[in-house]
DNA sequence: AACTATTTATAAGA
DNA sequence: TTCTTATAAATAGTT
């Protein structure tokens, strides 16, 4: 798609390289943004440059989409012998979590404790003893901010047209058990 | 990029949504497999469908970037105060477990069992503890073997040159290297 | 699933 | 790095 077309190999000049690192990843990324507006998708993408530098793509965001495809899988196990918490009440926890994970990256916009959300939840520690295993790590990157947050704004201003303000917050799905 | 220009807005018909989804999903992944060549970056996306149904890809994998990525940012804490087991030895043990997960990746095809792997690489269940709580659930997944792996071949084949025998689908553009 | 008219991405060059 | 532009590539609507 340029002045001339080039083999999918190695590009070997690292000058080369980085500039063309640089713009696939930004075009990766629109693609991925428009790909999850169109259709509604959830995606997340995470690319490490030639020189090692990470950079990410989340909509509604990295971790969501993370822990949602990690925990799909990991509930169909225990065929394997693997005892692995009860998984009876798991789904509905999971979509608690999920909630909470997306507050959460709100919440660090305004400083607020990860603790105080989960209260604001009335998630005991009990509850989350169950999922602690398999979200910890998710939680840590959680407290830390992610870069990926100002990532996905940028995205969207530069595919949409107006653009309100800020405010990605797409993920509202109250779900009761019933 | 087709007949007509169309806004990057929810696609209304549910029809015409899935086909774009299709489409679009299958060029992002082309487009993450090229960058990964061509620059030799390490990429992994995860994508839900408007039907929810997951698709991924990774280029080494999905399992090794989402590591890579994860303990990136879980190293740099505890400066909010959380203990976190000592990151002293972290570095070390996160390359082992990283190098753990390709192997593992491999062993699948050959159904290797995952413990088996572990005792090749001399990693003790007490080292591993110290990990356990971070990519507990990535070695879960691991044992379902991933749909990634069958993706990023299938993606391999598609932009390479000569592709060898298997029938990529919808694939008739034969292109010769010139 | 295939086909193209068009739009979009991007390789070089400035 | 950012912008420009000729060209390659992706894809929206159609068959």
């Amino acid at each position: 798609m340029g002045r001339r077309k080039i083999e999918i190999e190695m590009v070997k000049d690292p000058n080369t390289r980085q500039v063309t690192f640089s713009k696939r990843r930004t075009g990766l990324f629109k693609k991925a943004n428009e790909l999850s507006i169109l259709c509604g998708a959830e995606v997340a993408i995470v690319v490490f440059s030639p020189g090692n530098k990470p950079y990410s793509f989340g909509h509604p965001g990295v971790d969501v989409v993370a822990a949602k495809f990690l925990q799909q899988d990991s509930k169909p196990i225990d065929s394997h012998g693997n005892p692995s918490s009860d998984s009876s009440n798991m789904e509905k926890l999971n979509l608690e979590l999920a909630e909470v994970l997306a507050q959460i990256r709100e919440g660090e916009k305004h400083s607020e404790a990860q603790d105080q959300i989960l209260k604001q939840h009335n998630i005991s520690k009990l509850q989350l003893q169950d999922l602690r295993d398999s979200y910890q790590i998710l939680q840590d990157r959680i407290k830390l901010r992610l870069s990926d947050i100002e990532i996905s704004e940028y995205m969207m201003l530069l595919s949409q047209d107006p653009v309100v303000g800020i405010k990605t917050k797409s993920l509202k799905k109250k779900r009761r058990r019933n």
